[in-house]
DNA sequence: ATCCTTTTGTGAACCGACGCACAAAGTCAG
DNA sequence: CTGACTTTGTGCGTCGGTTCACAAAAGGAT
């Protein structure tokens, strides 16, 4: 006995939600190529995901599927676009416009799903006032100012290591919540703000790990048959 | 019982693989700052994880602190390195110049832990030909003998979605087993290749997730107290 | 040499996630 | 309307990871 009006629960699992955005941009590929429904085993392959799993997670949000015929591509890409919060605009701030916040200011992966690059900040003269993917950079000392005035609620921290806590600290004290942190270094924020990292050096060393223990890990006897 | 020679074991648990480096750079910065010795309790802070946690992914390693005092600093620096594969060279091909690609080159982190950016690579004869970051861009035609006369043993993909499962067959046909994906797709590889993904627009998707769940989710009737 | 303090390494309980496998629910043909 | 077929939604066993809590080990002081 379900209300179908509130279908979906408060808690959706965090491993679901880190594969939703993997079946949005599935099913949007689908809809481009104007398939008007699809089943949980083909968009499970899509997503590569294991189909059970792919159920699972959407059961999370409501009983959207149909049995027998599958899911509505366009009504689930409305689904899960509203229940990640894609159908209202974000505003989002990137502070260090070096190599890789000039490369995130130009991409375009941004803008296509409901975010705006809405400021881009910097402390370096030499960078400031430029004009980068029709953004003005503005100074640091900018910050808080304008983060409330352009109603900034994400920020993106691409700034060297050494400046990212305090630059951190001062976004959260501003009523930033959410930080995409490109940094190299453990940010400590208060409870309540959620803080993601994205880290290039770590995945290679990731990769490093598993490389070597194909080649024959450190000392090991390599069965060589 | 177990012998001193081979303390590690084969099979180290994925989670602790990830967190590794965190330790490692950790310990480094407490390298630099000339300090000997550490106790779990103060690298788990420094890392951001619980000290149980660091214990135990440290004892997959080996034993290697000492009871009532703590881990040598140096010490660990180099075993974490060894079972990361960090105290060999690493050359890298970045594929796909746009400002990502050049983001990464120009990035200092990789260098810094034993790897090396061998060679970039793009399809655009605007771009082929550049120096950047002190290379010279090749063209996606040579990929196959560049990836072999260089040694590289592990590919960034930096190229546009479309492309990038092309590239990825190719590389993985002359051998490569480790790939960095930047590009938003699902890669499809044979088993034995390791391929991570960066995917920086869903990053953002799941922090809208949240943030739309603390201003009051879809249809909450927040209790606004 | 013995005791006291500190800190490691790990046994064991707990928790969430995964995937199998199946009943329930719907479609479509005749 | 009925029956065969398709596909969803989910109960349940399993597994890997996290955390607590403590015994074992090391060092230093007396």
């Amino acid at each position: 006995m379900k209300s179908p009006s509130q279908p979906r629960d408060r808690g959706i699992p965090d491993a679901t939600v880190a594969r939703l955005p993997l079946y949005l941009r599935a099913l949007n590929g689908m809809a481009e190529k104007a398939i008007a429904t699809v089943s949980s085993e083909d968009l499970a392959v899509a997503a590569g995901v294991n189909s059970a799993k792919l159920r699972k997670d959407l059961s999370h949000l409501g009983s959207y599927g149909t049995r027998g015929v599958g899911y509505d591509v366009e009504y689930l890409v409305y689904q899960i676009s509203r229940e990640l919060g894609l159908t209202q605009d974000w505003a989002v701030a990137i502070v260090g416009v070096g190599n890789l916040g000039r490369a995130l200011a130009n991409y375009g992966g941004f803008v296509s799903r409901g975010f705006r690059v809405a400021a881009l900040i910097d402390a370096d003269p030499e960078v400031v006032g430029d004009d980068i993917a029709g953004l003005n950079v503005e100074h640091i000392d900018e910050l808080e100012a304008v983060i409330k005035r352009r109603g900034v609620s994400i920020v993106v921290l691409a700034t060297p290591a050494a400046a990212a806590q305090e630059v951190c600290d001062r976004v959260v004290a501003v009523g930033v919540t959410s930080i995409l942190n490109f940094a190299p270094v453990v940010l400590s924020v208060p409870d309540g703000v959620d803080v993601r990292k994205v880290d290039l050096s770590i995945e290679l060393q990731i990769l490093a790990f598993h490389e070597q223990r194909k080649a024959g890990g450190p000392l090991m006897a390599v069965d060589s048959q």
